[in-house]
DNA sequence: ATGGTCGCGGTGCGA
């Protein structure tokens, strides 16, 4: 089984990269992030086209949202948090399949050091840790992936020097991304892949970020003990962060013995 | 080097 994670920066522009690499690297379960779409326009057929069997999504106009696509069925769909008003940016929607409860998350990117919003971002990061604790069994199959928009590490950071003190690197994101992950998550990518540097996200502004590979690893895909006995690869897809028009994230996927 | 490029939607904001 194989379930892979893509922020793919809205869901009507990209439908076609989506498709396409849907089509080729037929993952079992996608996770999206900025899908910026409302629930009514969300491009249900073209993606059962591309072989996916069940949706769960949560959408807004312009910004954030999230989705599941699955070939195999979705049940106990959350949207947002339990305490959320309806008014609260989309950004977490959790599902089971095949016995796993999977929590897909477009964490707060922070807008800038010292506003309210990086203030909001930490405290997102902490209530989501909150939620682990008190609903989720780290005994049980769990999985934690999406857009972190922290790095947690220097190995995840193209140049940390250059990045040190810098939006998605700075001490308190990565400490509250620790707090997070001392849950009991196991980060795949690096559990797989030990001390390799690979990216998942390349600046836009700056057009030659991707040619010279001068990126973040800021996607994952983490897993409960249980989970990660089961895990036989994870692996960072940058093929698509090369076509036309495409999103500032390449997907992130990672394969179970399931 | 404080620029640069997107998406949404038809303006300026967020990333």
């Amino acid at each position: 089984m194989i379930i892979a994670t893509w922020n793919i920066n809205s869901i009507t522009s990209r439908l076609d990269h989506v498709v396409r690499w849907s089509e080729k690297n037929r993952p079992d379960v996608l996770c999206l992030q900025e899908t910026k779409c409302i629930d009514s326009k969300f491009p249900i057929q073209p993606l059962r086209d591309a072989g996916y069997r069940d949706f769960a999504f949560l959408g807004e106009r312009a910004y954030n949202g999230v989705a599941v696509l699955s070939r195999y069925p979705l049940e106990n769909v959350q949207l947002n948090f339990p305490d959320d008003k309806k008014t609260a940016a989309k950004r977490l929607i959790a599902v089971t399949v095949n016995g796993i409860r999977l929590v897909n998350v477009y964490i707060p990117h922070g807008t800038a050091l010292g506003s309210e919003k990086f203030e909001q971002k930490l405290a997102w990061i902490a209530r989501l840790r909150r939620l682990f604790d008190e609903e989720y069994d780290r005994s049980k199959r769990v999985v934690l992936c999406g857009d972190l928009n922290v790095a947690p590490h220097e190995l995840d950071v193209w140049k940390p020097s250059a990045w040190k003190d810098k939006m998605h690197f700075t001490k308190t994101e990565r400490e509250a991304i620790r707090g997070l992950k001392r849950w009991g998550f196991t980060d795949l990518f690096r559990h797989i892949n030990d001390e390799q540097r690979e990216y998942t996200w390349w600046d836009l502004f700056r057009p030659s970020s991707f040619e010279k590979d001068r990126g973040l690893r800021i996607d994952h895909i983490w897993a409960s003990p249980s989970m990660t006995e089961l895990c036989t690869d994870c692996w960072i897809d940058r093929e698509p962060r090369a076509f036309d028009k495409p999103s500032d994230h390449a997907p992130v996927l990672a394969a179970f013995s399931i």
